[in-house]
This record gives C-alpha cells, sequence and structure tokens, in this order.
DNA sequence: ACCTGTCAAGTCTGG
DNA sequence: CCAGACTTGACAGGT
C-alpha cells in the first residue's frame, strides 16, 4: 500500500509574508476607487504567491496540499460587492490547469467561522456563503476537489446539534453536497460522532488522528480506520486523514513545530494492517520543513522504500 | 529593527 | 447580556 504525505497552507519559501490581506475596516477606510485597486493588487499578488506555491510544490515532489481560500480577502463578507471570479478567470483556469495536469490533489478548509449548524440564522447565511464561494473556486479553476468541515457547534447539546447538521447539510445544492467532507474535532464531536453522521449522509469522512488522541472515541484505532476508509469508497481518490503532533505535555491541543517520527511509524504500522492507500495531510508549525524532515528521518531511521520525494510503500 | 494590539466571522464559559 | 479565552498570520502604529 502507499502513504502519501501533504502539507497545509504556508510554504517555507514565503516565510515572512505569504499573502497580503485586508480587514473590512482598513477597507472601509479607503475610498471607493481605492477599495477596487488595492483589493485587485491583493488578489493578484496572492494567486501568483499560489501558483508558485504549486510550482514549489511540485520540485519538491509533493502532490497532496492545501490552500487557504483566504488568498482572496472579503470574498464572503455581506457587504463588500466586488467580482473576484470574472476578473481573475484566466489565472484561475491556468492554476486549475497546473493542477490538473500535475495530477495534484488540492484542497481548502474554511476556517472556524463557517458553522452549518449554528443557532443564529445570520451565521448560516454567511456559512453558506463560504461554501458556494469555495465551490466557485474550484468550478472556475475546473478542479475536482474536496472541502472539509466540521460540525460546529455543540449546543444546547450534541444530538440536537447534530440534527441541526444534518438538516441544514441536507438542504445544500447538490454541488456543494458532494464536495463536502467532515472532520472529527477535538472538543465537541469525536471520530465516532463524525462518523455516524457521515454514514448517515454517505459523505467521506477525514479523520484527524490529533483530534482524536485529545478527544478520543471508545473504539481501537484499526476498527475505526477501516470504518473511515468505508466512507471513501467509490470516490477516485484515496482517504485522507490529518496527522500531527501535540506541541507540549501541557498544550496538548496546539501544533508542534514537526512530527514525532517514531510515533508516526506506530499509526504507519495500524495503516499497514488496515492495507489501503492513503493521503496524511500533516499539519505542522514547520509546515513543508516539517514533511521533509519526516521524510528524511523515515528514510535514514526507519529504511522506508520511497518512490518519489513524498510517498512512500509499505 | 522590534514589540504590541487589531482584525470578517465563530463557540463556549462564567460572572 | 457581556467580557474573555480560544486561535492564525499579516500588518499598522508606536518605541
Amino acid at each position: 500500500m502507499k502513504v502519501r504525505l501533504g502539507y497545509v497552507a504556508i510554504p517555507y519559501f514565503t516565510r515572512g509574508g505569504y499573502f497580503k490581506t485586508m480587514t473590512y475596516t482598513r477597507y472601509t477606510a479607503l475610498s471607493k476607487e481605492e477599495r477596487k485597486i488595492k483589493l485587485d493588487q491583493i488578489i493578484t499578488y496572492n494567486l501568483n504567491q499560489f501558483y508558485r506555491t504549486l510550482q514549489y510544490n511540485l520540485q519538491n515532489e509533493v502532490y497532496f496540499y492545501r490552500f487557504s481560500h483566504n488568498m482572496i480577502p472579503l470574498a464572503t463578507h455581506k457587504s463588500v460587492p466586488f467580482d473576484y471570479i470574472e476578473p481573475y478567470r484566466t489565472t484561475f483556469e491556468k492554476i486549475g490547469e497546473y493542477i490538473n495536469y500535475h495530477q495534484m490533489r488540492v484542497d481548502t478548509h474554511p476556517d472556524q467561522f463557517c458553522v452549518l449548524n449554528s443557532e443564529h440564522e445570520d451565521v448560516i447565511k454567511s456559512s453558506k456563503r463560504i461554501l458556494k464561494f469555495i465551490d466557485q473556486l474550484y468550478q472556475v479553476m475546473n478542479i475536482d476537489s474536496f472541502m472539509i468541515l466540521h460540525i460546529g457547534s455543540g449546543s444546547p447539546n450534541k444530538e440536537e446539534a447534530k440534527q441541526r447538521f444534518i438538516d441544514h447539510f441536507k438542504k445544500l445544492p447538490k454541488r456543494i453536497r458532494a464536495e463536502i467532507i467532515l472532520e472529527n474535532d477535538d472538543r465537541t464531536f469525536h471520530a465516532l460522532d463524525v462518523l455516524e453522521i457521515c454514514e448517515e449522509l454517505k459523505i467521506p469522512m477525514v479523520l484527524d488522528l490529533h483530534h482524536h488522541w485529545c478527544h478520543p472515541s471508545d473504539i481501537e484505532l484499526e476498527e475505526l480506520l477501516c470504518r473511515v476508509f468505508k466512507t471513501w469508497e467509490g470516490k477516485s481518490v484515496p482517504p485522507k486523514v490529518h496527522y500531527s503532533s501535540p506541541k507540549s505535555k501541557k498544550e496538548k491541543r496546539a501544533h508542534h513545530e514537526y512530527i514525532d517520527y517514531k510515533k508516526f511509524m506506530n499509526f504507519v504500522h495500524v495503516l499497514k494492517k488496515v492495507g489501503q492507500d492513503v493521503d496524511v495531510m500533516l499539519e505542522c508549525k514547520a509546515k513543508d520543513e516539517a514533511l521533509f524532515r519526516l521524510v528524511r528521518e523515515l528514510k535514514f531511521y526507519e529504511q522506508l522504500n520511497f518512490i518519489n520525494m513524498t510517498t512512500f510503500e509499505v
């Protein structure tokens, strides 16, 4: 079986300034003309950074990557009238062609403000805006990608919150429903909670091992992985999992700079028993540097057989 | 050159 | 009902 490694968001070569940003407050401080000019500058710059990142990834044989949709600032803000797609269509198409041509797996993960099961109607509205925008990005790039979501709120109790998620999910447009995959979180919805929802909605689940260890379910890892991987049956890509090491014993929830390769090997042994190809997204503070270090350690200490820079066979 | 506080939005807890 | 914790990275303003 093959294990392919990937990383998240900010590559090392851009350290000290990746994307340019603009907050709503700064936006409102500008005149109408300045707003358009500034937004355009930022988006043009960020899209170029995104493209450079993909080129960098290709050079390093990284084919599995998560980008931040925040490269398009204020795109999902309800009071910012700006066409984020048409003026950049050619650029988006170029980026999408690059991704498809090199057979990269690229996705994105809306942040904590996207809460589909919120108790507040306006939050649900803005969450749907975020999902719709990501879908638009995928469409204009013509890429076949997922978006990763947490279940969200646990109020007033998990059961009601879970049902709210299911109800709102079912009302989403078909395209978006087919793009959403769900991830366990480290406080409210543990792996079995999310698995149940995924099985009911017939959508894939992403197991986050770090969250799982912070907030465990009563099930053996091997069995859990088997069931999680089943939710991916019929998909054109292998299941993906998220993996990271805790920052310290005190700060278990926070992400460490790097991966503990020995613990990672324990995980690989479980994966081997399950015996299915899998994509492992590393979520480390040191980003791609952590990926490259892990690869060096796995090659040297564990003598794993790498078929390229980021994929090994066990 | 460095340090600090702010930011589009979120949930949750405790007073 | 409100303040604060939680949390990321960029950036503006102050020293």
